[in-house]
This record gives C-alpha cells, sequence and structure tokens, in this order.
DNA sequence: AAACTTCTCAACCGCTTGCAT
DNA sequence: TATGCAAGCGGTTGAGAAGTT
C-alpha cells in the first residue's frame, strides 16, 4: 500500500529548535496536553511536522526529562540491561527514569560501547572478543623460547585440536586466568558458558539465507546446532532444552532477519546477571573428557555439528574455522593417545613439537579481523 | 591563535507496529 | 480482510563543541 507522507514536505522548517518554538510547544501541551501531534503544529503555530514536534517534546522539553551525566549506577543498569535487551532503547529508556531512549542510544554509542570495546569485550554479545585471541598469548610474554610449563600447558590442549571451537574456549579461560585485571578475569571466566550457548546462536543466525527451494534444509541445519548444544550438558551446565527452543525460535526467524536473529537469540541467553548465570563452564570437565582415549563426547558433539554444516555453512560455532582455514581439510582421527592430521601420525609425547605446526593453522585469526 | 581532528547529541529518516474503519 | 493513518522505534546524520597539534 502507499503510504502517506508523515507530513507535507514543502513550507515546514527543519533542524534545531529556536526558544521561541520550544515556547509554543510547552505552552500549547501544558494547555491541551499531548496527542494527534498531526494538527498539534497547525494549532500550535509552529511550522514544523508533527514527528517533530513529537520527538522535540518526548526527548527534550518533557519536564520529567533528567539532565546531566549518567550516575555510574545507570550506566550498569543500560548495561545488563542491553546484554538482556539489545538495542531496544525505549525498553531501556522505560526501565530509567528520567532518560529517554535517544539519551540511552547515544550514551551508549558514544561512551560504554568503546569502553567494553577496550575491555576486550563485544559490545554486542557481550562476550569477549575471541577474534582478539591468540593462543600465544598463553606463553609468557618475555619468554622468547617457550618453557617446559609452557609447553606442558599447549601438550594438555592437544585432544582439543581436532575441536577448534572448544580450542578458543579453553584458550580463553586460560587467558582470562592470567589477565591482568581482575574484574575482566571475572567477567571471562563468567562469561564462558553464555558465550558457548551464544556462539552456536549466532553461527545459526548468520548462515546465508537459504534460497526459497532449501528453507527446510537450512532450518534442519539450525535445528541440528540447536540438538548439538544438547549435547554438552556435561561442560555446560544450563538447561540444554532452554537453549533448543531458543535457537529453535531464532531459526524461525532466521530467513527474515538475521542480523536481529542473531542478537535477539544472543541477549535471549542473558548472560549472567552482571554477568552471571544459572550456568557454568566445567573446564576441568572439559579437559578431562578430551583427555580420554576415545573423547566419544566430544567426537559426538563435533560430528553432530560438522555433519550439519555441509554447503559451507558453518553451524557449530560463531567463529568455525572458515572452509579456507587448513584445519578444514584436515583428515583428522583420534585414537588411545594417537592423534592423526592428515595422515600423519604423532604419539602425545610429540603433541609440543607437532603443536608448534598445528596451532597456528588451526587459529586463523585474520579470517576474523 | 589557527587549523585540524574527534566527540557529542539533537534531530532527522525510513521502517514497523497497532489501531480504526 | 484490506487499507489508511498515527505513533513509535532504531539507525544515521551533521552542526557545534571540545580537544589536539
Amino acid at each position: 500500500m502507499g503510504r502517506a507522507p508523515c507530513c507535507e514536505k514543502s513550507g515546514l522548517k527543519k533542524g534545531p529548535w529556536t526558544p521561541e518554538e520550544d515556547e509554543k510547544l510547552v505552552a500549547y501541551i501544558k494547555k491541551h496536553g499531548q496527542g494527534n501531534w498531526r494538527t498539534l503544529p497547525k494549532n500550535a503555530g509552529l511550522a514544523r511536522c508533527g514527528k517533530s514536534c513529537r520527538l522535540r517534546w518526548t526527548n527534550y522539553l518533557r519536564p520529567d526529562i533528567k539532565r546531566g551525566r549518567f550516575s555510574f549506577e545507570e550506566e550498569e543498569t543500560i548495561i545488563q540491561l542491553h546484554s538482556i535487551l539489545g538495542n531496544k532503547w525505549s525498553a531501556i529508556a522505560a526501565r530509567l527514569p528520567g532518560r529517554t531512549d535517544n539519551e540511552i542510544k547515544n550514551y551508549w554509542n558514544t561512551h560504554i560501547r568503546k569502553r567494553l570495546l577496550r575491555r576486550g569485550i563485544d559490545p554486542v554479545t557481550h562476550a569477549p572478543r575471541l577474534d582478539l585471541l591468540d593462543l600465544s598469548a598463553l606463553l609468557k610474554p618475555a619468554a622468547y623460547y617457550p618453557t617446559q610449563a609452557d609447553l606442558d600447558t599447549l601438550r594438555a590442549f592437544e585432544p582439543l585440536a581436532n575441536y577448534p571451537d572448544l580450542l578458543r574456549l579453553a584458550a580463553t579461560t586460560l587467558l582470562s586466568g592470567s589477565a591482568a585485571i581482575a574484574d575482566q578475569q571475572q567477567q571471562q571466566q563468567q562469561l564462558l558458558p553464555w558465550l558457548l550457548q551464544a556462539q552456536m546462536a549466532q553461527a545459526a543466525a548468520m548462515a546465508p539465507p537459504p534460497p526459497p527451494q532449501q528453507g527446510g534444509q537450512n532450518q534442519f541445519m539450525q535445528q541440528q546446532a540447536a540438538v548439538a548444544a544438547c549435547q554438552i550438558p556435561d561442560l555446560v551446565h544450563a538447561s540444554p532444552t532452554t537453549v533448543a527452543q531458543q535457537l529453535a525460535a531464532a531459526a524461525q526467524q532466521q530467513q527474515h532477519q538475521p542480523q536481529e536473529m542473531a542478537a535477539a537469540a544472543c541477549h535471549s541467553m542473558q548472560p549472567p546477571t552482571g554477568y552471571a548465570a544459572d550456568c557454568q563452564l566445567d573446564v576441568p570437565a572439559l579437559m578431562q573428557m578430551v583427555q580420554q582415549p576415545d573423547a566419544s563426547n566430544l567426537q559426538q558433539w563435533s560430528s553432530t555439528v560438522t555433519s550439519s554444516s555441509n554447503n559451507n555453512h558453518n553451524v557449530g560455532s560463531g567463529v568455525s574455522t572458515p572452509s579456507s582455514s587448513p584445519v578444514a581439510g584436515l583428515n583428522h582421527s583420534t585414537s588411545a593417545g594417537t592423534t592423526t592430521y592428515g595422515g600423519a601420525s604423532a604419539s602425545s609425547s610429540d603433541a609440543a613439537a607437532l603443536f608448534n605446526l598445528q596451532l597456528s593453522d588451526l587459529l586463523d585469526v585474520s579470517d576474523y579481523m
């Protein structure tokens, strides 16, 4: 249907409001109240469109608007609400008396967003930015040659080589353990479980919109991601049902608004209150699991994810290895302490040497920059 | 002091939603 | 059910302020 313009385009003033205009608008609304913004300008003697009047009133002239800097409490509230609601500025503003959605949006974009980025937190997902991760940071920065302890640390990660996403997760945990800033460390640790969920939701959402004839297949793949999420209850103590429901719901919307859906799916997974959640990543359990001879649980999970990511769709993780990455072509298999990469075999005792070659290949950071 | 860059935020634009007919 | 319209929303813009060289 054709849409009528919100106001007549000709003869209406635009741009900054003058004190006289403000006065007219305030006087009129005080006398007649709000409502019918279309006819208000004419009745109030203003050469403005109704939309402009409404905006001026709601964002600036309203008597209950709080002016001045945002308090620490307000800022914390905004961050927490944003982690839950996303860019729903009006919803956030509804919980901050005296603040307008426009004001909060501006404050977010000019202050909070930058601060989160500086802390290494993605302002969209509120998760640590894994794209900035580098496993080399696991080694002591000052040590040109890694110590035996460093190599042992890396060796412990060897079984994860076939699971790039888990490798990144574990790396994040280790990095957070050595972080200089205490609160950042705590935040990263608390965020990990939620991050795992969010990554999967994000990946499902970011998958290219399917052509009409392939819609069913795409939805199937996203459902598979949800199923995969449910298959790691030993690692992520969250409600798998909830995760699956959220992913499935998100997948239904994906055809229309993939970006918004991603954000919604991530936010709906509510990272822990001030990042405290009812789920926890059990890193020791993760390491124990991957060090089992057959690592069957991980294999099962990983194969479920990867089997649903054919046709170049990386459903398993938001930061899954791209198809161009060396790992995509790895012919990997694991068995009793031996890991095979593309036909080459190495025992655990050779892990450190092997990792020197493989880790950099696994973490192709440039793909995410 | 001038020129330039960066930051801030009020206002606008275009789209969506919800309601009345 | 389809249409028209008002109101609301979120993203973006651009002028002025503030900071830097």
